[in-house]
DNA sequence: CTGTTAGCGCGTTCAT
DNA sequence: ATGAACGCGCTAACAG
């Protein structure tokens, strides 16, 4: 690759000058500017990017930690990401971790001068970040100064409702807590229940389950004594699988039991559609790209996003 | 964040030492080494990787640039890939890019010293690649010098063949160019039928539909005169499409028509397995890690990874 | 064993 | 208008 000497040399002009031309391009004489141009075209010259950061102590690269224990999602959210960072001239840096370890380790890495920030994204697990420039996303710390929380509140209570509004007051929730922040979820399945005069079962809840199909067959197991007509799950993967477990027990959906997702849909030809909450991936990357920028101007905060009710 | 000359400062030694203890901490004094390592400690120093890069000519930085048509897909791919990447410490710069022209631009920003080296991955345009370290991915260049493909003709003649020895001897293709290498996966297909001593029927191609649906109801409106007991397509959503399609219309599946998905299966809950060849997406990040590490020593080629029949 | 010097590629003074 | 010089943070070569 050739450098800026290279082709101060060639067009006879220093350095100075073709850096002039190339970003401001204001005062230089137009011969001189001529031959600058000629040749970077002909050297097929490009700023080295790197020698630029190392200036300007910022790289334009945006670290992204997947923290998702369920990886087998789609990359939509990447995707959405990845398109908003780039309009804005910012740089997506992948990595998977699991488990706090590898989420610091991971934040190691990427904090000595690579990444201008980094994103945490859906971690499940307590996390204290010893950093300034990090940004956690959907994770468990609420309070966080630098977050973007989903409001599973809001989406459990807004679950509560339409079921109980489609006449299904018999709601079961199975939401084990490394799939979702349970105290928010039981949050606002409690208010729903509340300002609708309905009782609170216990019986109903399974938030420290293990697996999900173990709390499932309590349920199915316990059916005469306990009754439901509906199920909150975690999220359309965990909504399959459970379909698939009632319809084995002779359990119709929705007929007998309505299942709803608490976290998005799939929208695959060949799986039919399920009542969910569904949260805009386009709008949780805007959200946080005007947060990075934001954060130049030193502006910090927590902010919340509700995600919208879909009716099958 | 605190730079070498502030070690160096803190600890009454030189820059130089500061580096010969971080680096090699061969012959260097008891004393200077424990002063070092302390200031360091105390400062929470860490070596900028920017700077370091400069100097390197490096960054351990591989951009990946995600061509596929088809987004909405799992996050596998970019999951194992990331693992084989970290596992040899370079870091993914992850890129969506749809049609040459998106693609030549974010490879443009890429290979400005940012990245070491770049990845194509799923691109079904023609794409004249002017740099070096940059490999394709299951691209449509066969010939390319620096490619990884998928076999997609072994694909669809182990299709084909599975189908036959399930008595299934009408097989309709349906694959456009978007999806896949169409002369690929009809020469296996044509190859799979000349060994099984099957007569070729042009009637049940569609390579150049636009829409995989037309195609489809092409067939079946033409099913009094055009048999087929079996349906090649490219993946396992084209797969759920045409199951849906094909059941609205009273055929079942696999009954009637059997489905074959030409790439991958999503082992989701709730859908049920089809016939399918899949590849693993471990073995390809780490025949990507491998020639990565092979390019530093100036060996390339192309090189063909096969998938595995999955067998419902 | 360790400090000094030079230079990676670039942008930005400060002179001219 | 433009060239020389400096510094971003770091490592490598050289000298002591």
């Amino acid at each position: 690759m050739s450098t800026i000497n290279d082709v101060s040399r060639l067009a006879g002009v220093s350095k100075a000058t073709v850096s002039r031309v190339l970003s401001g391009s204001r005062g230089v004489k137009e011969a001189s500017r001529a031959a600058v141009l000629q040749a970077v075209e002909t050297l097929n010259y490009r700023p080295n990017v790197i020698a630029q950061s190392l200036l300007s102590q910022s790289t334009g690269c945006i670290g992204v930690i997947c923290a998702q224990e369920n990886i087998n999602q789609t990359t939509g959210y990447l995707y959405a990401l990845e398109k908003h960072l780039s309009q804005h001239q910012k740089h997506l840096l992948l990595r998977f971790a699991s488990g706090k370890a590898e989420v610091m380790h991971a934040l190691e890495e990427l904090t000595c001068g690579l990444c201008d920030d980094v994103l945490i994204i859906g971690a499940r697990f307590p996390l204290d970040i010893p950093y300034e420039n990090v940004i956690l996303v959907d994770c468990l710390e609420f309070d966080a100064a630098n977050s973007i929380q989903f409001d599973h509140a809001f989406a459990a209570e807004t679950a509560c409702n339409y079921l109980i509004k489609q006449g299904r007051r018999q709601i079961a929730l199975i939401a084990p807590e490394t799939s979702c922040p349970v105290e928010q979820v039981l949050l606002g399945y409690k208010r729903a229940l509340e300002n609708n005069f309905l009782p609170f079962n216990r019986n109903l809840i399974f938030m420290d389950a293990t697996s999900s199909s173990v709390a499932l067959q309590v349920l199915l197991n316990n059916s005469t004594t306990v009754n439901f007509n509906a199920l909150l799950v975690a999220d359309e993967q965990e909504a399959q699988r459970v379909i698939t477990q009632l319809q084995a027990f002779n359990k119709s959906v929705p007929g007998d039991i309505m299942v709803f997702s608490l976290a998005g849909t799939l929208h695959l030809p060949g799986i039919p559609t399920i009542p969910a909450i569904e949260y805009s991936m386009d709008a949780m990357a805007a959200r946080i790209v005007s947060r990075l920028n934001e954060k130049t101007e030193s502006v910090a905060g927590s902010s919340v996003l509700r995600g919208d009710l879909i009716i099958p």
